[in-house]
RNA sequence: GCCGGUGUGGUGGAAUAGGCAGACACAAGGGACUUAAAAUCCCUCGGACGAAUAAUCCGUACCGGUUCAAGUCCGGUCACCGGCACCA
C-alpha cells in the first residue's frame, strides 16, 4: 500500500478534533503539565519554516506527557496588536481589526495543517476586548500601587514609526523594528517602575531552570553593581555626590566630571565665569543622537568649569570639575570622581586635558595606560589604605566614609524604568483620564474594557501625538473622581503589554470576572516548560517576569516566577546559511513542504535537522531522508506477524530504544531520539519481520514526532483499542537493555589491537584472560612485563606492558 | 573591552560520567532491477600508504599539560557566533 500523506493527515486531524483528545481537562485529579510556546504575531506574510520548530518540539513533549498520563495544557493564541498590522492597514485603507482577523485565519489554517496538539478551545487574542480588559486591569493595579507614573523625560523617538521606543527596543542607536534613526525627544510618558524589581529579577533566577546564557543575559541587562557614593564639598558651598565602584582609589581622584545635563550647572550659573562655553558644549551634546554619541566614543571632549572646584574628602586636596558627555546623566548620580591612573576613560581624558595621574594601586605603569586589575594590586599613596589589597581597601574606605558622614555603600543598576506609552492606534488604550483639578485619575474597574474607538484614520500625527488625540468625542470625558471635565489618555500600550501575562489567561480563558480563577491559577501555575527565542530574553521574558512578580505581590498569582523551565530554540536559516528573509529571497513556506511531503515529514525533519538549541540551515535534500524513513515505517505492515511478544533477537534493541527516546525527548535531544528510531527500523528491516508488539511499541515511540502516520498504522494494523493518542507510553526494563554478548576493544599500551566478543556479564578476570589469550594480543605481550591492567566492563581492556 | 557560547568528514550532525571518534542522515561514487528514467534495493565513503574489507601511521581549530586512556579535564593561543558596551 502506498503512503498517501494527504488523505491520512486530513483524516486524523478531523478525528482528533471530533474526539477533543487534546483539550486540557477541567477539575482533573491527574498531575498537570503546562507546556508553552511564545504565541505568534500574525503577520501578513504567514508562517515560515522557522515557526514550527518550537511548536513541534513542545508538541512532542506534550504528546509524550499525555501518553504518560498527565493532564496537559498546550495552548496557543495571537499576539496581535502592533505596528506592522497598523502600517499595512494605513497603506491599504483597511481597518487593523480586519487585517488582524484575516492574518489570524491564515496562520491558524497553516498551523492546523501541521497537526500540532494545541488546545484550540483556549485560543486567545490580545486585541480582543475581553482579553485586553485584563491587560488594562493590571495597568490600573500598577497605577494604584505607584508603579505606573507619568514623567517628562528625554525618550527614544523613532523618526519613521513616529513613536516612542523602550530602551530595550533601541538596537545600535536605531529602531529595532524598522532600522530608522532614533533621536532623543523630551516627552511626557507613562513609565513602569521595573527598577523596583531589579534585585528580585536577578536573585530569583536561582529559582528557575533557564539556560545559563539566558540567565547571564538578563543579569547583564539589569547590570547590578555594588560601590559607594562619595560627597565632595565644593567651593560653591554645597556638595557634589558621585557614584563609584572603586572607592578604594579615592586618593587617586585628581578631577571630577559631571554630565552636560547635570542640574548643578544651572545652580552654579551665576558663579561660573565660562557659561558661554559651557552652554555651547551642552547644546552640542544634546544635539547628538545616541548613535553619534557612541560613534565618537573614543575621542573625549569636555569643558572645565571655571569658578567652582571640589575638595576630595579623604585628603582635602582641591580638584577641578569638568563637564563631558562620557558621563551619563541617567546612571549613578550623573557625576564621577575621575581616577585616571585606574580607569581607562579617565586616563584618556586626563591625557587629553593634561591632568595629573596619581598611582594608588601598584602593579602597572600608569603613565603608559590605566591599571584596572583589582585582583593583584596593592594600595600605595593612599594614607590609611597603604599596603592593603584592593578588596580590603574597599571595605576600609567605606567604613571611613560612613564614620565621617561623607559617603555610603550603594548599589546601582543599568536597568531603567520601562517607557510604556506609544503614540499609535493599534494598541490597548491606557485607562486613565486627566483632570485639571484631580490630575491623573484611573478609570473605575467596572468601566473596563476601555475599547479602542472605531475610526476612519489612524495615521500617526506629525506632532508626535497619538492618532487617538484627534477623536474629540472620545477624548473628552468626565473625571471619575470629581465629575468635572477631563480628557482621556490618548497614548496606547506597547506590544509587550499583552504578552506579559497571556500565559495566565490560557489557564481560564473565558472567565469574565477575573483574569483567571483562583482554582485555575492554583492548579496550572507555574508554566512547566516554556520555549522561546533568544531575541526575547531582555524584552518579553524580563517584562513578563516583572508583571508576574507584581501580580504575586498583590496576591493574584500563587508563584514567584511564571516559568519553571525555559528552553531556547535555534533559528532555521535559509539554504545559504543566512537568516531567512523576504529580501534575501530564501524563505521556505511550510505549506509547500506539507503539500509535497506531508506534515509528518516536515515535523520529523525539523526535529532531526540538528541540535535544537542551535541555528541550522534548511536542506531540501535532507527532508527526503525523513520521508524515506516514514515510507519504510509505513511498509512495516507488509512484514507484520501476529506475535504478541518481542522477538528474542530484537528485545534488547527495543528496550534500549525506549530508554533512549524517553530520555532524549526530556533533554531536548530530538535529533538523536529520531536517529535511534531510524537505527531500530534498520535492525527490524534486517530481521525481515516485525511482531505486533514491536510495531505497537515503535508506533507509540514515533507518535509524538509523526502523529498522523502512526495513527494510521495503529488503525489499519489493529494494534490496539482507540487511538495512539490514548495509549500508554512504553516502559523499558533496565535489565533487558543489555545484550547477551558485547564487543569490547582490547588495547595494548593504549592502542587498539583487537576487538573481541565476550559474554555481557563477564567479570574482570574473565575479560583479561580472554583478552590476553586472543591470537592477535598474545604475541604482542610475549617477553614483556605487564605493568598495569585496566578493565572497563562492556567497553574495553587496556594492557600496559613493557 | 566585558559576559555567554561554539569550533569534529564533502554537508547536517553523533559520542551518558575520561574508555572503540564519525552513530543517524544528506550528498557523492559504483552495482542490481528497467527498453529507459524515476523510485527502490545492495556496496563504498576522514586522510596517507596500498590490490586489499591486510598491516601501519596520521586525524576532533592551534600549542602545551595531566592520565594506562583526552573530542571530553587543566593552562595558553586563534577564529567565529550571540548579548552588552563611555554604566564610573
Amino acid at each position: 500500500m502506498k503512503y498517501d500523506h494527504k488523505s491520512i493527515e486530513k483524516k486524523w486531524q478531523k478525528k482528533w478534533e471530533e474526539a477533543g483528545v487534546f483539550h486540557a481537562e477541567e477539575n482533573s485529579d491527574k498531575e498537570k503539565f503546562y507546556a508553552l510556546i511564545e504565541f505568534p504575531y500574525p503577520s501578513g506574510q504567514g508562517l515560515h519554516v522557522g515557526h514550527p520548530r518550537p511548536y513541534t518540539a513542545l508538541d512532542t513533549v506534550a504528546r509524550k506527557r499525555r501518553l504518560q498520563g498527565y493532564n496537559v495544557l498546550y495552548p496557543i493564541g495571537w499576539d496581535a496588536f502592533g505596528l506592522p498590522t497598523e502600517n499595512y492597514a494605513i497603506k491599504n485603507h483597511i481597518h487593523p481589526e480586519i487585517v488582524t482577523k484575516r492574518n489570524i485565519a491564515h496562520f491558524k489554517e497553516q498551523i492546523q495543517s501541521l497537526g500540532i496538539s494545541f488546545d484550540w478551545s483556549r485560543e486567545i487574542n490580545t486585541t480582543d476586548p475581553d482579553y485586553y480588559k485584563w491587560t488594562q486591569w493590571i495597568f490600573l493595579k500598577l497605577f494604584k500601587k505607584g508603579l505606573a507614573y507619568k514623567k517628562e523625560m528625554a525618550v527614544n523617538w523613532c523618526t519613521s514609526c513616529k513613536c516612542v521606543l523602550a530602551n530595550e527596543e533601541v538596537v545600535n542607536g536605531v529602531c529595532e523594528r524598522c532600522g530608522s534613526e532614533v533621536v532623543r525627544k523630551v516627552k511626557s510618558q507613562w513609565m513602569l517602575k521595573i527598577t523596583e524589581y531589579a534585585d528580585r529579577l536577578i536573585d530569583d533566577l536561582e529559582l528557575v531552570d533557564y539556560p545559563e546564557r539566558v540567565k547571564a543575559q538578563q543579569k547583564n541587562w539589569i547590570g547590578r553593581s555594588t560601590g559607594a557614593e562619595v560627597d565632595f564639598k565644593t567651593s560653591a558651598g554645597d556638595k557634589l555626590t558621585v557614584y563609584t565602584t572603586r572607592p578604594d582609589t579615592l586618593f587617586g581622584a585628581t578631577y571630577m566630571v559631571i554630565s552636560p545635563e547635570h542640574p548643578y550647572i544651572e545652580k552654579w550659573s551665576a558663579i561660573l565665569s565660562n557659561m558661554d562655553e559651557i552652554r555651547a558644549y551642552q547644546k552640542e551634546a544634546a544635539r547628538k543622537s545616541d548613535f553619534e554619541r557612541t560613534e565618537v566614543a573614543k575621542d573625549k571632549t569636555g569643558v572645565k568649569l571655571s569658578g567652582v572646584t571640589a575638595i576630595n574628602p579623604v585628603n582635602g586636596s582641591e580638584i577641578p570639575i569638568f563637564i563631558s558627555d562620557y558621563v551619563l546623566v541617567s546612571y549613578g548620580t550623573g557625576a564621577i570622581m575621575a581616577v585616571p591612573a585606574h580607569d581607562t576613560r579617565d586616563w584618556e581624558f586626563a591625557k587629553k586635558f593634561d591632568l595629573p595621574i596619581i598611582e594608588v594601586v601598584k602593579g602597572g605603569d600608569v603613565q603608559k595606560e590605566a591599571f584596572t586589575d583589582c585582583a593583584t594590586g596593592i594600595m600605595v599613596n593612599s594614607g590609611i589604605l597603604d599596603g592593603l589589597s584592593v578588596e580590603n581597601a574597599k571595605a576600609k574606605i567605606i567604613d571611613w566614609l560612613v564614620e565621617n558622614g561623607v559617603g555610603r555603600q550603594k548599589v546601582n543598576y543599568k536597568l531603567r524604568d520601562w517607557v510604556f506609552s506609544r503614540q499609535r492606534y493599534w494598541g490597548e488604550p491606557i485607562p486613565i483620564v486627566h483632570c485639571d483639578k484631580c490630575g491623573y485619575v484611573p478609570l473605575d474597574e467596572s468601566e473596563l474594557p476601555l475599547r479602542l474607538p472605531m475610526v476612519e484614520s489612524y495615521e500617526p500625527t506629525e506632532n508626535g501625538e497619538s492618532p487617538l488625540a484627534n477623536i474629540t468625542d472620545w477624548v473628552e470625558t468626565t473625571c471619575p473622581h470629581c465629575g468635572g471635565k477631563a480628557h482621556r489618555e490618548t497614548d496606547t500600550m506597547p506590544q509587550w503589554a499583552g504578552s506579559s501575562w497571556y500565559y495566565l489567561r490560557y489557564m481560564d480563558p473565558h472567565n469574565d470576572s477575573a483574569l483567571a480563577s483562583k482554582e485555575a491559577l492554583e492548579y496550572w501555575s507555574p508554566v512547566d516548560w516554556y520555549n522561546g527565542g533568544m531575541e526575547h530574553t531582555t524584552l518579553h521574558l524580563l517584562y513578563s517576569r516583572f508583571w508576574h512578580k507584581f501580580l504575586y505581590d498583590i496576591g493574584v498569582v500563587p508563584t514567584k516566577e511564571p516559568y519553571a523551565k525555559r528552553t531556547s530554540h535555534g533559528m532555521i536559516l535559509g539554504e545559504n546559511g543566512e537568516k531567512m528573509s523576504k529580501s534575501r529571497g530564501n524563505v521556505v513556506n511550510p505549506d509547500d513542504i506539507v503539500n509535497e511531503y506531508g506534515a509528518d515529514t516536515m515535523r520529523l525533519y525539523e526535529m532531526f535537522i540538528g541540535d535544537f538549541e542551535k541555528a541550522a540551515p534548511w536542506s531540501p535534500s535532507s527532508i527526503r531522508g525523513c520521508r524515506r524513513f516514514l515510507e519504510r515505517y509505513f511498509s512495516l505492515q507488509d512484514i507484520l506477524t501476529d506475535d504478541e511478544n518481542y522477538s528474542p533477537k530484537l528485545e534488547s534493541a527495543f528496550h534500549k530504544t525506549i530508554k533512549k527516546v524517553s530520555n532524549d525527548i526530556e533533554n531536548i535531544k530530538f535529533n538523536t531520539a529520531i536517529a535511534a528510531l531510524m537505527a531500530l527500523i534498520n535492525d527490524v528491516g534486517a530481521a525481515g519481520k516485525i511482531t505486533k508488539k514491536e510495531l505497537a511499541t515503535f508506533t507509540i515511540l514515533l507518535n509524538p514526532f509523526a502523529p498522523h502516520i502512526t495513527e494510521e498504522i495503529w488503525s489499519i494494523c489493529s494494534l490496539g483499542e482507540g487511538m495512539v493518542a490514548q495509549q500508554t507510553w512504553p516502559e523499558y526494563d533496565e535489565s533487558k537493555c543489555r545484550e547477551e554478548s558485547v564487543e569490547i576493544a582490547v588495547q595494548v599500551n593504549g592502542k587498539i589491537k583487537a576487538r573481541i566478543n565476550v559474554p555481557a556479564d563477564s567479570d574482570k578476570d574473565t575479560l583479561l584472560s580472554l583478552a590476553k589469550s586472543d591470537e592477535r594480543i598474545a604475541p604482542l605481550l610475549e617477553g614483556k612485563n605487564i605493568l598495569k591492567e585496566i578493565c572497563v566492563p562492556g567497553k574495553l581492556v587496556n594492557i600496559v606492558a613493557k
